[in-house]
DNA sequence: GCACGCGTCCCACTGGGTGGAACCAGATGC
DNA sequence: GCATCTGGTTCCACCCAGTGGGACGCGTGC
């Protein structure tokens, strides 16, 4: 039916989310014409749907257009997984940053992707990662050093899809050394020019699920000082989150 | 009609919106019972909604019950007014906090409280306040500092309901006061042992739209040494805004 | 003036959402 | 062992909330 250039949401809950993630997407701002056009919601229940959303303060509407509001910030600060990283993380960081003084992240699994949940800044400009920002799993250190220690197939096989047989065999060698070693490196993969030093932070199962990165300049940083350090507060927050059940 | 403790919501997203700020409110987690006494919404539907919601994960699953999922901390990252207020404020805090070495804290105001926006350790344990969290204004110096230079006489009135005629006067002549210093103190009337020290924020049109505090501990922080540094600080940002519009 | 683009509003139609009831699953009591 | 309770899920016939095409208002640029 209809022109459906991609799958139609059609119970409103679908339609609500779907509006709340194209304006997240649009970095900076949407109208309620774009949010219609990418969502392929008709433009009068967008209006609605938008209008019923600003009322609330869950968007807001600024001179260059509709943005996320203060209640989704709200709610955002109290997910459950990035506080209780936080707090087991903080005083791990902090010896990892005197330490090194670079850019420091610690990402959970989302998907296909790593989604970044602190972000310490360090002397990269501009910033390659921000809390609550993606980035891909195939490339970054973040993401290998999860993947490694991976063992849903499903997982492993979304990743998969897209590279071509000999760069996945490559891919596959590299995670086992990766699982050896404890910590994966991305040489300039990702953000050209940025070397990430990754450890994986365990759950008592031995589930991963986190990892901490290091990234500096690749003229000025050299991964193998890293390595160490990172691994010891990879394993440090893996100790910290063990305790903290309570 | 109905049962009807409260506004039953009708349309499917206060529906959704009532159990996402049930959600938020239960510090820690819920279970789908509990949200349905909450909201007086039935227990199918509730079900239904936040099954979907997890399938979508904006909510989580954990053993304790019910919590935000990682897709609202996404969202909730990605919020306009807290990213704008973040990149004009880090360098100013990061100032701030060398002079003082306290508890920091920007917050905008939020229907009748102070939203904190960014929050910085300092000594003061346990920390009064995170960033997410809600305060109220009449008793903060964050509070005062903003309602010192808001016109808007809704919210004044909002916020006056439920002071006494005589407790009312004293606290128009205190806005009166903060406004003259542009410096509003709270002595331990919100968190006991804990003094506030904070100064507004305003826009180019002088619209107060945040404000910036020091807290520290009653027994060794003198308010009125902070006074200077906090107005400093919250005019330099009030500055770096006014340069930001691009 | 006219045309265009964006947002809002209107209102008759209809199918997605609803919710009471039945059903599971696990824990607790006797 | 059976009965009971308490959480959660599933079912499905009914019906009203949500829908969306179209009209409208407003600003803007030609």
């Amino acid at each position: 039916m209809r022109s459906a250039l991609r799958d139609e949401p059609v119970s409103v809950l679908d339609r609500i989310l779907a509006i709340l993630d194209t304006v997240r997407e649009s970095h900076g701002s949407t109208t309620i014409t774009q949010l219609a056009l990418a969502t392929g919601i008709p433009k009068s229940t967008v209006s609605r749907l938008v209008g019923d959303l600003i009322r609330q303060r869950y968007l807001t509407r600024t001179e260059e257009g509709v943005v996320i509001g203060l209640r989704l910030f709200e709610l955002g600060a109290r997910a459950s997984t990035p506080r209780r990283l936080s707090v087991a993380a903080l005083p791990v960081l902090a010896e990892l940053f005197n330490a090194t003084g670079e850019h420091l992240n610690v990402a959970v699994q989302e998907g296909r992707e790593m989604l970044s949940v602190i972000s310490v800044r360090g002397r990269l400009r501009p910033v390659p990662s921000r809390a609550g920002v993606r980035v891909p799993s195939v490339t970054t250190a973040l993401g290998k050093a999860v993947l490694a220690f991976t063992d849903d197939e499903g997982v492993l096989g979304s990743v998969f899809t897209g590279l071509d047989s000999s760069r996945r065999n490559t891919f596959e060698k590299e995670l086992v050394s990766v699982r050896t070693a404890s910590v994966a490196i991305d040489l300039c993969e990702t953000f050209p020019g940025v070397v990430g030093v990754a450890s994986p932070v365990l759950s008592p199962d031995r589930v991963p699920v986190a990892a901490i990165s290091v990234a500096g300049p690749v003229t000025d940083m050299d991964p193998h000082r890293m390595a160490p350090l990172v691994r010891h507060a990879a394993l440090a927050l893996t100790h910290r989150l063990a305790l903290q059940v309570a």
